[in-house]
DNA sequence: ATAAATACCAATTTCATTAGTAGGTTTATA
DNA sequence: TATAAACCTACTAATGAAATTGGTATTTAT
């Protein structure tokens, strides 16, 4: 498995807050109709709004909403974010140091190309796709 | 990650074994060249005989051999064997209830043609294929 | 002004999975 | 018949995912 439910709600929560756009959503609004915990639902968008993928604005009124349209995000941009890193295997993870095998690695080729595809694919679609695509019935199989 | 080590180190151990072909190897040997736990490298060949991927071969002289050509293996088969699922989401593992949200779900179209891509990639390379694609210094990058 | 609603913050807990160990039993063969 | 091998069951340690707990700071509506 390689998207957890962080990624998987915080993609949810875009396409909550574009489907909702205007006002500051709240969290507990948020959390209500997406059935997720007030808690963790608060881990995840404290990330998003770092990185400045939402506004936060605090107090009485306040909320959550979009920073830019949503089709100026990626799925794979708002999944990298939240889960880190999307690497299907630990050598291609950035962070990790480097495989002491590699030089005469019979599997590094394979897995720098699964990488390859799963990164274009999931930069391919936005969040303005997602609705689109919901509104539509489409499908993105390929 | 997707991937665990499980899956693949069962891969090396697939290639190692159809880099030496003819009689069978012991696992200790196969765990040294790999610098795999004995231990650990067993449970994984347990599943790899069970489902009649290797031969294993009792007693003394005994060891493990490969029960068809490398080019008979897809790297997919493998993984799924070992990984249990190659699904980059909960909801599309087949032992996975079907979720209540499904319905009107926006992302599931979007994951399942993530999942037919990475299993079409996985499912169209063979041992063989690494094999030849190291000796040729090949890439599967598309 | 102030009460209420909100985002923000740090630390901890629970649970499942991964990764690996330990110790023994069975089987074949040299 | 001693030895080398696979096979088997059970356990343990480490890691990461998925929350939970208990607050603090900020803004706005009244």
């Amino acid at each position: 498995m390689m998207i957890s439910t962080k990624g998987r709600y915080a993609l949810r929560v875009m396409i909550d807050l574009a489907e909702h756009p205007g006002d500051s959503v709240p969290l507990k609004e948020i959390a209500q109709r997406q059935d997720i915990s007030e808690k963790y639902l608060e881990i995840i968008l404290k990330s998003l709004v770092r990185e400045k993928f939402l506004i936060g604005q605090r107090g009485k009124g306040g909320g959550y909403r979009l920073s830019k349209a949503p089709d100026a995000y990626t799925v794979g941009s708002i999944l990298r974010l939240t889960e880190g890193s999307l690497a299907p295997v630990a050598c291609l993870d950035q962070k990790a140091e480097q495989c002491p095998r590699l030089t005469s690695c019979r599997t590094f080729s394979m897995w720098h190309g699964l990488d390859k595809l799963i990164q274009e694919y999931l930069d391919g679609i936005t969040i303005a796709d997602l609705m689109a695509a919901y509104q539509a019935g489409d499908d993105y199989i390929i």
